[in-house]
DNA sequence: CAATAACCTTACGTTGACGTAAACGTTATA
DNA sequence: TATAACGTTTACGTCAACGTAAGGTTATTG
């Protein structure tokens, strides 16, 4: 699990814009709503290595295929203070039903893999009869 | 790779629509962007295995968090008829793309759920404490 | 000191992937 | 025979996740 607030180190929207790869139009909308809360200098935005955290969580999912709401809640797995009984048990409730998706999701991904290995062999001999023409 | 036509079967929108968990809009839905083109009879709608493969396909790659376009691109690479040598070429380009991306996707997957384990086991652990007081 | 760059807010626009409603035609069954 | 149950088209609505101006402030640099 990462921890959310590990080294100090501040970063500016374009530093964590560049080393991502978004815009900045993409790190405020995630601020508006709610999903990174940088503090200010004055008007300025600074980033802290947790938000940068945040940020690749939230991007990694993204690349998953989870919605923003999604990340949320994964994100809010890692925050501790859930002392309540209530909220741990559907905290794992929650948590095992991501796995269970992520499950599904390697299975798919292993069969699409074999399929696009199947396909580029077939384009590859393809290529090969083509040749001996 | 699945044979896009495999046994002789037809299937109603309701069927398909049932065996899959989606609703008719959407599949009216994949018809209108030319993902799926099933026979009629009259007016209705007549699936065929194939269709009912290519939804398989799009449902997996929704799954996957891939677009639609995404989709297509691949299910295009299930259809032979690409004699064309530069086509090939940009096909095995395209089918690499895909899988470095699903590679990508691994490795994300494999660490969200490292997260998860590890969170599900902290839940366990603060149930525990919780119960000692 | 003027200009360029980097930051900001507000607010409307866009795109993908459907939802939803209206209005209608066929077929099965009670 | 009427009333579901299934099918159809057309068309506007919606929601997420940003894009894209417009217009303004602060910081740096030639």
């Amino acid at each position: 699990m990462p921890n959310l607030a590990t080294t100090l180190a501040e970063f500016s929207i374009t530093d964590l814009r560049k080393e991502f790869g978004v815009t900045t139009r993409t790190m405020r909308h995630y601020e508006e709503i709610g999903l990174i809360n940088p503090s200010r200098r004055g008007q300025t935005r600074v980033y802290s290595s947790a938000d940068r955290t945040r940020l690749r969580l939230i991007l990694r999912g993204k690349r998953l295929g989870l919605s923003l709401e999604d990340s949320r809640q994964i994100i809010d797995m890692y925050e501790p203070g859930k002392t309540n009984i209530e909220q741990l048990n559907s905290l794992i409730g929650a948590i095992r039903q991501q796995r269970e998706k992520l499950n599904q999701q390697l299975d798919d991904i292993s069969n699409l893999l074999k399929d696009l290995k199947k396909a580029e062999a077939d384009c590859i001999n393809a290529l090969k009869t083509n040749r001996q023409n």
